[in-house]
This record gives C-alpha cells, sequence and structure tokens, in this order.
DNA sequence: AGCACGCCGACT
DNA sequence: GTCGGCGTGCTC
C-alpha cells in the first residue's frame, strides 16, 4: 500500500517551492532518513520531513499523481529530530525553503553518493576507525573504547599521557562551578562569557568539554575561521588524548568532511571542532556548545540562507537542553544587552592569567604630525611610531603592523585626466596590486594588467592612490633600511594577508617563521588579528584605522572597537614582556570615544554608550531588521519590484493585528550597487518587535513569487533577516 | 537552481 | 536542411 511521504528537496524560496514536496512511497520511513527522488528530469536526494502533509496539498495532488521514491539510503542511520527542528526552525526565521536548508548543511559529497556507495564508504571508515558496524536494526551506535581503540590502530603511537592541568585563576574557578550548575538543569541558560585577552577563555573551554565529555556527551566547538582550527584543534587533542577528535570546516577535502561528519553523526566523535557550518553537524549524544569570539562577523552566513551560527548554535542548545558558553573579550552588543537584561547569564574574568598587564595603548594625533610636501605621498608612520617600531627591533622585539586592505593600493589615478582603476562590471575600483601588475576587482575578480598609459588621455604618469598592506610592506622595509638587529643582519619585513597566505600551508609556514623570530616587523589584515599567540610581539599598530568610523554602517564603531582590542591581545602575550608592550593608533580623531574606552580597555563603557546611541537611533538590539536585496539588469526593475513588494507587505499590515510597529525604507543601492554586471538594490524593514518581524515575513514572502512575471529581467531576490551590514 | 521546450541565425 | 543561442516556465 503506497503512503504519502513528505521530502525536503533542494528547491529554490523564490521558486515559489518553499515547503517539502510529497511523494510516494509502499513503506513508512522515518523523518530524517535520506532519500533519493525524482524532481522534473532530474534524480535529487532529500530528507523525509516530518509533519502531515496539508490538507489543500492532498486534494491537489493525489496519492496516484505522486512519483515515487527512488531509493532510500538505509545505509545512514536518519538524521535525529532535533536535527530537523533545527533546520525547520532556520528555514523559517530565515526565510529559506527547508530543503535548501536542510541538503545545503549536509556534507556535499554525502549528496551524490547512492546507497551502495554511500555502505561502501561507511564500511571503509568503520574498518579504518577501529568501530564495528552498526546493526542494520537501526539499534545504537557501540560506545567508544576510547584509547584502547586507537591504540589499536596503525599510525600514531601510543597517546602520550595526559599533561597536567595548569590551576585555575579564581575568577575561572568561578566560572566552570556555574556551568557545572547549568550541566544540571532541565533547561539550562545561554552563558556569555566575557573575558579579556590572555584571560584563560580557552582553559575554560577545555574544563567545561571535560565535563560533557565525563558525562558521556559530545561537545561541539565553534570558531569563526577555518585559520582558527588547527590551534584549537591542536590543543584539545593535547587535553584529551585517546577521545575522537574531529573538525568541520569547508578547508577539508569532500572525502575528509563526510568522514568527520558521519563520525560525529554517528556517535563515534566526542569532540567536534569547527566553522559556522558545524553548528548543524549531528551529534546524538551533544552535551554542550561552545562559541569561541562569538562576536565575530563571520558567523553570519552571507550567501544562500544567510543564518547566523552563533544565533542557530543558541536555539540549538535550546532545543537539545544543553549548557551553551559564548566567549569574547567584546561581546557582539546583541549578547551583551542580552546579558545585561538577564536572559543571557553574564561570566565575567577581567584577570590576565599570570597577572601579566594588557598593553599599554598610546594615540598619535594624525593632525599634529608633519604633512607631507605637496605631491608626496603620506608617510605610512609617523615619527613617534617609527622611532618606537626602531627601538623594538634593535631590542630583538617584534612589531605587527595592522592595515585592513590588501594589494598594493585601493586605486589607481591618472595625473593628467583624473581617471581611475574602475571596474567595468561594478561599481567599485580595482584594486592596485604591484607584485603581478594587476589590477583586480575586489568584488567580482575581474583582473587585468596595469595598463601602460592612462587609457582614456594615453599619459604615462599614473599613479597609486592610498596605501594597501603591499604598499605598506615595502615602505616599511624602506623607513627601517640600515638598521641594526642585535645578531645583526638587515631588518626583516613579512606580510600576511589573503594574497600571501593563497597556497595551502603558505599561513602555517608563515606563522611559524614569526614565532621562531625570523622576522621583525609583521604586516597584517585582520587575518593576524585573530586568536594568533605571538609571543614575541611587543608593539601593535593600528595605521589607518579611521576609514571604519565614518562608514555608514551603524555597527563599524562596534566592529572597529572588536578588532583593535583584539590586534591588542595580540602585543605581550608573554608575561615577561607584558610590562612593556604597547598598542599603537594613529588617527585623526584622537578624541573619538571609541579610542578613549579602549585606551581604558573598558568594554563595559563602550558598549553602554554604543547602546545609547542604538536605542535612541531605534536600532539593533533595540529593533529588529531585515533587508531584502534583489538584483537585475536594469536598476529600474530591481527598485520596481522592492515598492511593489513594499505595497504588499503594507497591505498585509493592515489586515494583520498590530504586534509593533514596522517601518519601510525606500529602496536603496548598497555600498557596491553593481556586481558582476547586475544592479543590486536593497529595501530596510525594521520592526519593533522579533514576533511582530516574523509575523510578516511569514505572510510576505509566498507572495513574491507571484510578482517575478510581472518584472522582466529580475535576476534574484532574498531576504537577509538580521542582516549584518547594511 | 536545473532542465526542458521553443522559436530564429550560421554551418555540413 | 540541422546545430544551438538563451527567453520562459515547471518541478511533488
Amino acid at each position: 500500500m503506497m503512503q504519502r511521504l513528505r521530502v525536503a528537496v533542494e528547491t529554490p524560496q523564490y521558486a515559489g517551492l518553499a515547503r517539502a514536496l510529497d511523494y510516494a512511497c509502499p513503506h513508512h520511513l522515518p523523518a530524517g532518513t535520506l532519500v533519493r527522488v525524482p524532481l522534473g528530469q532530474r534524480n535529487i536526494p532529500g530528507i523525509v520531513w516530518a509533519g502531515a502533509p496539508d490538507q489543500e496539498a492532498a486534494e491537489a495532488r493525489p496519492l496516484a499523481s505522486l512519483k515515487p521514491v527512488a531509493e532510500v539510503m538505509q545505509a545512514l542511520p536518519p538524521l535525529p529530530p532535533v536535527w530537523c527542528d533545527l533546520v525547520d526552525f532556520t528555514a523559517r526565521y530565515y526565510q529559506r525553503a527547508v530543503g535548501e536548508v536542510a541538503l545545503s548543511v549536509l556534507p556535499p559529497e554525502l549528496r551524490k553518493l547512492d546507497n551502495a556507495g554511500l555502505d561502501k564508504r561507511l564500511r571503509l571508515l568503520a574498518k579504518r576507525s577501529g568501530w564495528a558496524m552498526p546493526e542494520p536494526e537501526g539499534s545504537l551506535p557501540p560506545r567508544r573504547k576510547s584509547a584502547k581503540v586507537q591504540s589499536s590502530r596503525p599510525g600514531p603511537a601510543e597517546p602520550a599521557p595526559p599533561p597536567p592541568l595548569p590551576t585555575l585563576q579564581p575568577e575561572q574557578a568561578q566560572v566552570l562551578a556555574t556551568l557545572a550548575d547549568a550541566f544540571e538543569q532541565a533547561q539550562p541558560p545561554c552563558h556569555l562569557l566575557h573575558g579579556v585577552t590572555g584571560s584563560g577563555k580557552t582553559e575554560v573551554y577545555l574544563r567545561a568539554a571535560q565535563h560533557a565529555l565525563d558525562l558521556g556527551r559530545q561537545a561541539l566547538v565553534l570558531v569563526p575561521e577555518i585559520n582558527l582550527t588547527p590551534q584549537l584543534e591542536a590543543r584539545f587533542a593535547e587535553r584529551f588524548p585517546g577521545r575522537r577528535l574531529v573538525s568541520l570546516h569547508s578547508g577539508l577535502t569532500p572525502a575528509q568532511r563526510l568522514a568527520n561528519w558521519l563520525t560525529a553523526h554517528l556517535g563515534h566523535a566526542d569532540l567536534v571542532l569547527g566553522t559556522r557550518l558545524a553548528v548543524f553537524c549531528p551529534l546524538p549524544r551533544l552535551g554542550l556548545i561552545v562559541v569561541d569570539e562569538e562576536h565575530d562577523p563571520s558567523y553570519k552566513q552571507q550567501d544562500g540562507a544567510r543564518y547566523s551560527a552563533r544565533d542557530l548554535a543558541v536555539y540549538r542548545a535550546w532545543l537539545e537542553k544543553v549548557p551553551v558558553v559564548l566567549g569574547s573579550a567584546t561581546p557582539s552588543l546583541e549578547s551583551w544587552q542580552h546579558a545585561q537584561t538577564g536572559r543571557y547569564k553574564l561570566l565575567t574574568m577581567a584577570q590576565r592569567v599570570g597577572q601579566g598587564e594588557l598593553p599599554k595603548v598610546r594615540i598619535v594625533d594624525m593632525n599634529l604630525q608633519p604633512q607631507p610636501a605637496p605631491g608626496q605621498p603620506a608617510a605610512p608612520l609617523s615619527e613617534p611610531l617609527l622611532t618606537a617600531v626602531r627601538a623594538r627591533v634593535e631590542r630583538g622585539e617584534q612589531s605587527l603592523l595592522f592595515l585592513n586592505r590588501r594589494g598594493f593600493a585601493p586605486v589607481l589615478s591618472c595625473t593628467a585626466c583624473g581617471w581611475k582603476s574602475g571596474c567595468p562590471h561594478c561599481s567599485a575600483w580595482r584594486v592596485f596590486h604591484k607584485l603581478d601588475r594587476t589590477l583586480r576587482c575586489h568584488h567580482c575578480s575581474f583582473t587585468e594588467r596595469v595598463p601602460k598609459a592612462c587609457p582614456d588621455c594615453g599619459n604615462l604618469d599614473i599613479q597609486p592612490v592610498g596605501r594597501g598592506t603591499e604598499r605598506l610592506e615595502e615602505q616599511v622595509a624602506e623607513l627601517l633600511q640600515g638598521l641594526e638587529r642585535p645578531g645583526g643582519g638587515a631588518v626583516r619585513v613579512a606580510r600576511i594577508d589573503a594574497d600571501t597566505t593563497r597556497l595551502k600551508g603558505a599561513l602555517e609556514q608563515q606563522l611559524a617563521a614569526v614565532h621562531d623570530g625570523s622576522v621583525d616587523v609583521l604586516i597584517g589584515t585582520q587575518m593576524v588579528t585573530k586568536g594568533h599567540d605571538f609571543r614575541r610581539v611587543t608593539l601593535v599598530a593600528a595605521v589607518n584605522p579611521d576609514s571604519a568610523l565614518f562608514t555608514a554602517d551603524f555597527r563599524a564603531p562596534e566592529r572597529l572597537f572588536a578588532t583593535l582590542m583584539q590586534a591588542a591581545g595580540r602585543a605581550g602575550r608573554d608575561a615577561a614582556a607584558a610590562a612593556s608592550s604597547e598598542m599603537w593608533i594613529q588617527t585623526w580623531s584622537p578624541t573619538h570615544p571609541l579610542f578613549t574606552a579602549l585606551r581604558q580597555h573598558d568594554f563595559a563603557r563602550f558598549a553602554a554608550s554604543q547602546l545609547q546611541e542604538r536605542e535612541m537611533a531605534a536600532l539593533p538590539p533595540f529593533s529588529h531588521l531585515a533587508l531584502l536585496r534583489c538584483e537585475a539588469r536594469d536598476a529600474a526593475v530591481a527598485e520596481g519590484f522592492l515598492r511593489q513588494a513594499r505595497d504588499m507587505a503594507q497591505a498585509l499590515l493592515t489586515e494583520q493585528a498590530a504586534d509593533g510597529q514596522v517601518t519601510f525604507y525606500a529602496p536603496v543601492p548598497p555600498h557596491v550597487a553593481k556586481v558582476a554586471g547586475l544592479e543590486r538594490r536593497q529595501m530596510l524593514i525594521e520592526a519593533s518587535t522579533r514576533p511582530g518581524l516574523q509575523r510578516l515575513l511569514a505572510a510576505w514572502m509566498p507572495q513574491l513569487p507571484a510578482l517575478r512575471g510581472q518584472h522582466k529581467g529580475l535576476a534574484r531576490w532574498a531576504m537577509d533577516v538580521d542582516p549584518l551590514s547594511i
């Protein structure tokens, strides 16, 4: 007897196919079962979805008209119900098709395999990892035999005996006591761990993970960037020899990613460490979630389903009734506000381990520096900063110069006619990269050789305008020329950014060079400010942080504060040198409150002033935003679509009972209005309450596909709920 | 998104 | 006379 089965398949939201589709199946399949189903002419993967099909759908499509499920992937245990709940919530909250979310968070390799192929992979993995294949009758996987199993494997030698645990600071002990309580609670609260750099947050994560493992549970640890996984992985591996630890991020090969995911899903992994996509990793024994550097914007997915992995981690922890720890030295204002109102439990660690001091912050007022002669480029480093860097070099200490702009110069310009190196496909300048003499668009990757003469007037004198890391490296090397290092020999200047680390292993290699002291001055973008422990760095300088102060983005100050605090944290990691370490900031706005707060390392004060501004302006976390974005060949089409969509929403609002205020703003071009030949427009929606916003979106979004036909040439649209930048 | 169907220009 | 351009429309 055929049955009706709901299956989530990858269908885009804007095609009007957001819900699970109906298929016929000869027998019942549990929700979460991976299947292959026909859709149009294709055979695609899908996941059996729970819930009864709605009445109308059942009447519109009688059972006999449904296509049958093509294949059931019995080799894979069904995804757990809480996993389906998490995906369901994500799709609903972020306004995406449920199948799109479900399938996009599975390892890509899993989608390609058929049942036989999957079975083969599972057997191979089981054999290699030394665990028994689960019984076909869906029985629980056998409990791990920890060290015993591992040591019987060929390859790595006996795990080293666990190292002695470091003594806990009183603050750490207190935090851990609170967390220990949370493990006992039926519905543990969300914890915000506010710990200054060097206060030993990682030790807290390790001990909390230990607690979860002791209870026979799994721990999930999220980090913002792939770059940060290896070092954290090393610390966890060292602390938990004999435990199975897997990482999950997009840098793994497809086969590795599948193997690690399967290890976690089958319950064989004790610790899962990964980037934002790991928040969806199925874990049958989940006991703890840690979100490190919770303020980091990388947690927000920026394409496809635009989810916040941090927010989903909090939701998942609530669903699965496990403790969650959000850790940061500079929490996001959203989390901070939740901690202030008591919705999150605030845990504070204000002391640095080993009584190390935070670096002294020195502000250089650029208005007081001698100006360059007319026509001459400004010096990259002010005289006092240059002197300080020189002194470090002479003492054999390292300096880190932070400039958040890669390339040689952000734009090239003709001195005669004023031509600038614009991108023909985007409304952005193409960046001059000197090494390979190219002009590169950082938005669409369009790359050309630098022209010999001005394309407009033929003038041979084309000048770089502004400064990126490539140019800074060149200029600093010049400024430090002839300086004597203690060991003798020339000053060594190195640069780490997306361009110098493109090759696999390049970042590790360059970091190693910094660690072993074969670099005196390191120049880098944001990349070097995150997480790395540079023991010999005693001076960090933000060369040009001002641009972030004056952008229209209301979150710019919050982000700059976090970035500078994080950069400051790179200095004086070695307690002995901490007293003499400094954070330098070159700015044209030395009296800006952001810098005042930074000088005092006073996050709470900065957060309070920012929150006050946000409240006055009715911005998050005091309001809730959504951004409807769309792209079209023609800007007028994009704007027309947004306006019509707005009219629809306003009509809906007059029908709905009021649930707070909702304000619609006019469609505007985003910061970069044209990318790869498509015009972008966006419309901001501001709601006074989250439920009010969610209710509107739920009613509104399903109506948008109907507008499609009326706007010829409309490429695509998408809703960004809780957008990070507007 | 895929993938078809569909109706107009340069090739064997 | 066919191959193929991408415009429009559908997928349980």
